[in-house]
DNA sequence: TTTTTGCCGATTGTCGACAATTGACATGAT
DNA sequence: ATCATGTCAATTGTCGACAATCGGCAAAAA
């Protein structure tokens, strides 16, 4: 009787040291990823991409049709993304894409604030030099984007940049609420459309944050990191607001 | 085509208001709850309160003839329980009580530090005379339960008392990490035993909290609340690391 | 006309079975 | 003895089908 899990929650792209340290490796590691994660990534794709319109309808039978599978791989993902809340689940209805209300968005930003300023206050304590390149690099990946790159990417570098913040604080469990948290970002950003006027604006805010970093000023840090969150805060609520209040239609009778 | 959810996600017990105002009910809801969530409900029982040890393997087979059902609703139970970090599933291995190290305790506590401290500091501005009751109510439930009760209820009822708090600062995502972290917690405190020698003391060092709380006093409140939380962690790390640095037995052979 | 009742289609909840893959063991070669 | 290879049981991944349940519509009664 074997009863212990070969690795717990290791990277699975990590494969590395197969034979002895420095050999170039032949081939890359092919996975067979089941069909649960490839239909969890591809609704996941269409609804934050805008392509799923929120409160969309989503039948098991429609679903399984499309995707050439039967109902139960299906069944799998859509109560994965459910624990996302990517979706919502009426008992017998179906899955429904999550509609956002300017509440939420006031909630998920306010949250934010208060996880980013705890991990940047972890981070500056623990942050090593390898790090902080990382963090410069983004920045110019972020600028070169500003010229050249769509909305969606410059979005998705963003929000980049704000995990490795998390991740230098080195809490595996802050960075998972974290990356709960960005999905359901990019979930209303996506339907809000343009964000920003300037993209080199949006690289260039980040600057004071890795500036406050280096020195290890802590409470220049946290009013940097707050401000530039708050910032975006306002701006996707006023955006929201102006695109309606609500992603959800509102009912057409009664 | 109807394509809007009932209700997004209101509280299902909330079925209030049938008839006219001021009705007297006549009986109760019934709701038959579908078999995926009350076998998540026993798995997660079983490993709070330490029957299934940590390490410990589930096959879908073993459960679906323990539970008298097919492997259908096991594996989306299965599925519901990974999510929330209480198992991990090897690919095609099965799937395996969640094992925490003395660092995922570290991880967890630090997070909720950050995370109870933003909870109190909005919920200092936002609370009202009713939640400080409920809090109030909730000190004297703890201390009635430190005379007798027992070590599972006095530790349920620190939780429910933390989780009011959260629950102040009306931020539902807010309040849902801090559910995510209490069933790690309550994984995590079941298997270590008795935590605290005075029960009494437990219910009491929620006071400090209260009354900084009470006076709108944010400095001692978040000050008392830091404390309380380090306290805590101090405690269950040190009577973790005493009874084996780990929860997963190390490799007999090898 | 309004309300109640019965029915029906649509959709999920659940099941049993088959196929694919894994890890471990035994066998054979070096 | 050690390593590589082939084989096998165990377990998951996936499928198609059946039954239970729900929401809505139409018909009948008031």
């Amino acid at each position: 009787m074997d009863d212990r899990p070969g690795d717990q929650d290791r990277d699975r792209q990590g494969a590395d040291r197969i034979g002895a340290p420095g050999d170039a490796r032949l081939f890359s590691v092919v996975t067979a990823t089941d069909l649960v994660t490839q239909i969890a990534r591809q609704i996941t794709e269409a609804i934050v991409t805008g392509r799923l319109k929120p409160g969309a309808r989503l039948t098991e039978l429609q679903l399984s049709r499309e995707f050439g599978t039967s109902r139960a791989p299906i069944r799998e993902a859509a109560r994965l993304l459910e624990s996302q809340g990517l979706v919502v689940s009426s008992p017998r209805r179906g899955f429904f894409v999550r509609t956002l209300e300017a509440e939420d968005l006031r909630d998920i930003y306010e949250l934010r604030i208060g996880l980013e300023l705890h991990a940047a206050s972890i981070a500056i304590d623990r942050i090593g030099p390898a790090d902080i390149a990382g963090l410069e690099r983004q920045i110019e990946k972020m600028y070169t984007l500003a010229d050249q790159g769509s909305f969606e990417q410059q979005i998705f570098e963003d929000f980049t940049f704000h995990r490795m913040l998390c991740q230098a604080s080195g809490n595996r469990r802050l960075l998972r609420v974290y990356d709960e948290l960005a999905t359901e970002m990019r979930c209303g950003i996506t339907l809000i459309g343009k964000l920003y006027d300037d993209p080199h604006r949006l690289a260039g805010t980040h600057e004071p944050i890795l500036e406050a970093l280096k020195e290890g000023d802590r409470d220049r840090l946290l009013a940097a990191l707050r401000y530039h969150i708050a910032v975006a805060q306002d701006a996707v609520v006023e955006l929201f607001a102006g695109t309606g209040a609500s992603t959800r239609e509102r009912g057409s009778g009664s």
